[in-house]
RNA sequence: GUGGAUUUAGCUCAGUUGGUUAGAGCACGAGGUUGUGGUCCUCGGGGUCGCGGGUUCGAAUCCCGUAAUCCACCCCA
């Protein structure tokens, strides 16, 4: 048989005990921080038919999925996102649900796109959904959520900031000002790519007038304002542009001004003003958004989007839903762990992938069997069946794998593993009927009769296993 | 899918104009005279030099192809 070298398919990863500790560290934080804030998990199939992709994203989605046909010859995709079978899924229970609907789901997903630092074909992303309110509320209850998950992990605004805009009130504040309705989507285009790309490329590539060129680079050059600001600023512009024309600056006073300006203040009331700014750039590419959006970035400008999301109030309705307002994002484990990787936020424990053991058998017997018997001992859970639960919850207990029976090896493998405490099995003592027990940390050691051994060490770790830091020189 | 850079031990990297059996540090393993702590000493296992062709007396080194990684496009749900 030939042999030959395999490696992981393109962009994706293996997950060596190390990984795997730092992929679960991650997960557990986005479970935990989504549970305190009230929502509840859900998951469904890895793979779904290609036409469940096709209904928000059209035809062109089909190039960058990873699709196949079953032998009944059903076209099937793996998902690259999870909210088309969230959708699905709240259509397919419709109005049996309780509102509002708050669900989140850790989903491994999948797209055929080229490989890059932050971005791979396979990746776990933390959805987020609130489903069945069209008021704000739902807005900043994703948001707050999305940033304290991020402080969760050790994050703050040193390291990460939010930009935010409103759909529908970019598409009046640029139609009252200088867009014309045919030109709203090459608008969007170059204020997605205002900070990122040459401006002058980007004009000619969009053909833009030169009273647009004018306005954008207003645009580029007021960042970093507040609404309040940065409105003021377009209405004086457009004042002194010529003759104030008062519908059009009059459309700039809606009543969708007044929510957008709410809403920035209650975010200010939240706690959540520092860290958050109106963007006009933020626009996230695709049509289904109806209103809010917004995204979450490195601070420091050199990765990708941390997470994004917004309200997408048709989207439930296109599945065949009832007509539910939801709002939503998404964070993708790629990015956030290189992140944390930069910024020096993973525990070191998590790093070394320690789990110490409760306790440690230092066997310098010729005969293995009592060594192996107790281990089994220490591992077993105990169950009550009268009271049908577990009345001692297994230990975690290890050994050595070397041959040698040099005790001052042993304990130093022993010590090494982080153990709290250690069992030492020699022959003065064995024969008659007593073994050692140390307590690795205090270097303090004392003989107890075989026959209680098991329940001594039960009774030194009543909390069950611990996650913590070897101890250090 | 299109361009550019990269690929030598588990990891980080040396390797001269093409010339004996491809090296180092870390990591890993064994031993250090029969019983107590991460040090130290000695020794050791590991590499089809990404993979496949070609040139040559001889290729890690030069040429071609190919895969993966990173970067820039495309796209970003």
């Amino acid at each position: 048989m030939a042999t030959e070298n395999f490696q992981a398919p393109k962009g994706t990863r293996d997950f060596y005990p190390e990984d795997m500790a730092v992929r679960r560290y991650i997960e557990d934080i986005w479970r935990r921080v989504s549970v305190r804030h009230g929502f509840q998990e859900v998951d469904g199939p890895t793979f779904e038919s290609l036409d469940l992709y096709k209904v928000k994203s059209g035809e062109e989605i089909v190039s960058q999925l990873f699709s196949f046909t079953d032998r009944g010859g059903r076209d099937l995709a793996l998902r690259p996102e999870f909210t088309p079978t969230l959708a699905r899924m709240v259509a397919q229970r419709g109005a049996g649900l309780p509102r509002p609907i708050k669900w989140f789901s850790i989903a491994r997903c999948y797209r055929a796109e080229q490989p890059q630092k932050g971005r791979l074909r396979e990746f776990m992303q933390w959805n987020v959904d609130y489903i069945g309110d069209t008021s704000d509320r739902a807005e900043r209850e994703c948001l707050a959520l999305c940033v304290d998950a991020l402080r969760e992990f050790g994050l703050d605004d040193a390291d990460f900031h939010v930009g935010w805009n409103h759909r529908e009130w970019l598409n009046r504040l640029l139609t009252s000002t200088f867009v014309s309705p045919d030109r709203l989507g090459a608008a969007y285009y170059i204020l997605d790519r205002l900070h990122k790309y040459d401006r002058k490329a980007l004009y000619s590539e969009q053909k833009c007038s030169d009273g647009e060129r004018e306005w954008f680079d207003f645009i580029a050059d007021t960042k970093n304002q507040s609404l309040a600001e940065l409105t003021d600023l377009l209405i004086q512009k457009k004042s002194s542009g010529g003759a104030p024309e008062r519908s059009q600056t009059a459309a700039l006073s809606s009543e969708i001004y007044s929510t957008v300006r709410e809403f920035e203040k209650r975010l200010k009331d939240n706690g959540l003003g520092a860290m958050c700014r109106f963007d006009l750039s933020i626009v996230r590419g695709l049509a289904y958004y109806t209103g809010f959006v917004f995204e979450v970035s490195d601070r420091q400008g050199e990765n990708r989007a941390i997470a994004g999301g917004g309200r997408y109030d048709n989207l439930i309705k296109m599945f065949g839903g009832p007509s539910l307002g939801a709002v939503g994002f998404g964070m993708g484990d790629v990015v956030l762990e290189i992140l944390l990787r930069q910024r020096n936020k993973l525990p070191g424990a998590i790093l070394d992938n320690h789990r110490n053991p409760d306790v440690f058998i230092v066997n310098a017997l010729e005969d293995t069997t009592c060594a192996e018997s107790l281990i089994f001992q220490l591992r077993r859970s105990q169950w009550d069946a009268a009271r049908a639960r577990i009345e001692h919850p297994g230990l975690y207990a290890a050994c050595s794998y070397r041959s040698t029976r040099n005790i001052g090896k042993l304990l130093q493998e022993a010590a090494a593993s982080g153990a709290k405490l250690a069992v030492i099995l020699a022959p003065a003592e064995f024969q008659q009927g007593l073994a050692k027990l140390k307590n690795l940390a205090e270097r303090t050691e004392r003989e107890i009769p075989l026959a209680s051994l098991v329940a001594e060490i039960r009774q030194r770790c009543p909390a069950g296993p611990a996650l913590s830091r070897p101890p250090s020189g």
